[in-house]
Order: C-alpha cells, then structure tokens, then sequence
DNA sequence: CGATACATTGAGCTGCCTCAATTGTCGTGG
DNA sequence: CCACGACAATTGAGGCAGCTCAATGTATCG
C-alpha cells in the first residue's frame, strides 16, 4: 500500500469507492514518476505507442503539427488525467504532447490497462467513462470551433477550464491561475494569437474577464456562461449510477468480482 | 446461435476471432432490430441515456443544435458502429442522433457494455479500441475545423469518408454514393451551404473531384489525399497486437480468461 | 543592462458569410 | 402525361469577422 494516496487514485475515488485490489492496479500505474520541464515533450506524433502516461503534477497539452508550421491544440490536460487514452490501439501517437509548466509524469506500458481490464470490471467502467468525458471534451470544442465566433469561443474556453479546474482543486474561485499564452489559446480555439488579444481586450473592457499574465478574474460567472453559452451538462460525471448496475450485474452471476 | 453473423459481429470480427461466448455477448447487442425512416430520430440531447444503439444498416449522424438554430454536426455513423459510446457515463445523452438514410437500429441498455467488461476482457479491449478511434475521428476533424480553409475541409472530409467506407465494404472504387446533402456538410464542416457549393465547384472545374446528386467520383485519389492533406493513419487499426498482449497476460496469472 | 518572450495596437486584406434570386430535380396528384 | 410544390444546388452582390504583417510596449530573467 501507499502512504498517501497518488494523483490518480483521488481521481478515481472521486467515482467510487476502491478497495485494495483495485488502490493497487491504479498505484501501479503511478510507480515511475518523472519530473518534467516546462515545454518538455511526452512523446511526438507518430512514435511508436507503447506507453501512456499519468500526469500527476502541471500541466500539459497534445496537438497536431500542421505542414504550414501551424498547430492545433487538441486537449488540455491536468494533474489526474490519463494521457494517451485514445492512443491506446493505433501502433503509433496520433498526436504529440506537451508539457505547459513543470510537472510530473508516470508513463506505464499498455498492458497495465489490458490488466485491469481482466482483473477490475468496476474500473473498467470507470476508465471507460473518463475516456467518454475527454471525448465529450472535445465533442463540445468541435461545437466551439465550428459555429461560435470568437468571443464565444474565448469565453466558452475559459468556462471549461474554470469547471475543470473547480472539480479537481476546489478551493477554485472566481479568479484562477491558467498557464496558457495567447499563442496556445489561438492554436486551442483555431484563432490567430493577434485576435485572441483583440478579443480579450472586447471583454476586459465590457468588464467580463480580466486577465494579467497567467490569472484570470470573472467577476460575474453567470453572466460570462452567458456570454460563451455555455452549459455545463458535458462535463458532468456519474459513474455511480453506473457501477451500481455493474455491481447489481455481478451479483446476479456472469460478472467477475 | 445466430444463422448468420449479425453486422456488428461482422465488424468485430475484423478485429480479433471470436469464441463462442464472446459472439453471443456481441449479438445480444443486435437482438432488437427496428427499422428507421430517413431523418428519424433516435433520439435527442439531453434526454435520459438509458440506452445505447448499434447501426445495422443505413447511415445516422449526431449533432448539437445551438441556440441560434444552426447546429453542428459531430459525427457520421456507418453500418456496424456502436452509436453513444460516448454518453456512457453521464445521465443524459449530449447530443441528438439521426438518421441520414433508411435503416436498421438496435437498442440496447447500458447493461449489457458493463456486462461485457465483466465477462471478457478481450471484447472490453476491442470495444475501448473502437472508442479510441471515434475519438481519433474527432481529433482529425478538429484539426481540419481550426486550422483548415474550406477546400481542404470538404477534401479532407470526403477522403475520410471514402477510406471509412472502403474499410467495411471493400468494393467501393473511385466512386461511392455519399448520402449528405450540401447542407450536412456545411453542418459537418462548419461552413455555409452556399460555401460548400462554391467550393465543390471549384474542385470539379479542377478536375479533382465530381458529384452530382448524392454520387462522388475522385478520378485521382492520390491528387486528391494531396489537395486535402490528408493521411490515413488516424483510422489505422490494430487490435491484433493488443490482444496478443492481452492473452499473454491472462495466461500468466492475473487474468480472466 | 540587454535579451527574449509575450502582449497590444494599427492598417489593410480576404475568405467566408448572408441575403436573395434562379435553376434543376424529384415525387405527387390531378 | 403534365403541372405543381418541395427541396437541393447554383450563382451573384455586398459585407464583415478574423487574418497577416509590422511596429511598439511591457515584463522577466540571466
């Protein structure tokens, strides 16, 4: 047994309770932490996949290089996230990754979740529910980048992360630290840097957001949703629900645990 | 036993062989099957998520409708797919799913995927894998709505849509029947109809691409995957590696299997 | 103190949008 | 068989959101 519980294990035990088999299969997944510097790279685009990673500390970022020098940013991870989910069956990273301030990272190899997929049905649902909200995540960035314009996508961005950041560290308020330049907003929201500045300004001056260096101020959060449209149903997790069926499942025969 | 492999079998049967049980698991997934007019619903943003479907024939798609009355389009649906994979975990479905064509639909209750996992795991690796790749689907579209001008998003599109449709019916050629109006694909691509007009226009008089109605026809396809800069290894698929692993693991303890 | 990265602001341009009118295509019913 | 209506596609005209290029301002750090 651990300590102290790791990253990821108080991620999970957000979900559900976990006993000791379970505690261990998902330690197990945390043994080899790595410190990292800012902009450091986690793996490139199209080397071989055969290791994920845990981002217990900082924060990171995977996107795409485009043949014009440009990038698109296509997900923004903090401490807890499992990086690399989606990579999980094509030989190669679909994507590169990034560090975007210090931190630290457990890479462990695919077979620990193949594991836990014969071992632990319950995480097993859960895995598979984190991978639905990071595809969820992005479902609703598709929605931002093809039909808002760019204060919305500015505004709805920095809704997501508020919320995302909120359920992992609670003592988050209306005002936040967000370790993105304007640079990596544009390559997130598919806007050029210069308006990206333009548009921060629009909304500073409006006296809906305030941003110096890497903080945020929203003073009023509910007229801000309004302004993104923002709707926070995409990001909320239920497992519970879930599980007890599973549970229900496996009690009445055919289930493993 | 079934008579003959249902569709979904079919599809997972490109994956990994299947024993028995596993064929069984698969086809109580398809033991509804419900026939489905054009355009009709199956169902629609935010209501309960107590099922899921698989597609067994025609085309459906899923999208999100903004309050502004446009909507956008987040993904198409072939015969085989597993729709709602992703609104596994949250109460209510994200988005509103369609028909695109006439078809055939199956319902089943969330259940049955958690029974899955606690019965086999290579099916829970070959399931995680198909979600790992609808969210590559949607990484690559993301990609082509940031940073993408409208002559390679309808390109980019339509190479997707061929390699995805030469995939589970290997006798599609040069020319294919695509069933999406104009107006989808502005939905999909985040453009105005009249813009996709202009631009289909603007390939035909090119000589790289043809439609009329809903029929495409890429004289050069290797011209054509150029012009919209696309690679296929974001649908490349290999469970096989996986599962290998997998097997591995079960036999050495541990396992299920 | 200079170097480097990040942010702001202005000027001019363009890709895509909106509105609107026209044509083509299909299915339906008289 | 033709007339009709509904829908999809095309084409033109004009407008604007967001782009690029470039210059300047500002903070951080060795």
């Amino acid at each position: 047994m651990l300590d102290r519980d790791s990253c990821l294990v108080r991620n999970f035990k957000h979900y559900c309770a976990l006993d000791e088999t379970e505690a261990e299969l998902l330690a197990a997944l945390e043994k080899t932490p790595q410190t990292m510097s800012n902009a450091q790279m986690l793996w490139e685009e199209n080397h071989p996949a055969d290791t994920l990673c845990v981002l217990s500390e900082g924060w990171a970022y995977s996107y795409r290089s485009m043949d014009d020098g440009t990038r698109q940013i296509l997900n923004i991870f903090l401490p807890g996230d499992i990086i690399g989910l989606s990579d999980f069956s094509p030989r190669r990273h679909l994507t590169s990754v990034a560090m975007l301030t210090e931190g630290v990272v457990c890479r462990f190899p695919l077979n620990n979740l193949t594991n836990i997929f014969a071992t632990s049905s319950r995480l097993t649902t859960v895995l598979f529910s984190l991978a639905g909200q990071q595809q969820a995540i992005m479902a609703e960035r598709l929605v931002n980048m093809g039909r808002r314009n760019a204060r919305e996508k500015v505004a709805h961005f920095i809704c997501e992360m508020h919320l995302r950041l909120s359920k992992t560290c609670p003592n988050t308020s209306h005002q936040f630290h967000l370790p993105l330049s304007q640079q990596v907003l544009a390559d997130v929201l598919g806007l050029s840097a210069v308006h990206v500045s333009r548009t921060f300004s629009e909304l500073r001056e409006e006296g809906l957001l305030y941003r110096e260096r890497n903080r945020i101020d929203i003073p009023d959060l509910k007229a801000f949703h309004e302004v993104a449209g923002f709707s926070d149903i995409y990001l909320s997790d239920s497992v519970d629900e879930l599980l007890e069926r599973s549970d229900r499942d496996s009690h009445s025969g055919g289930g493993l645990r």
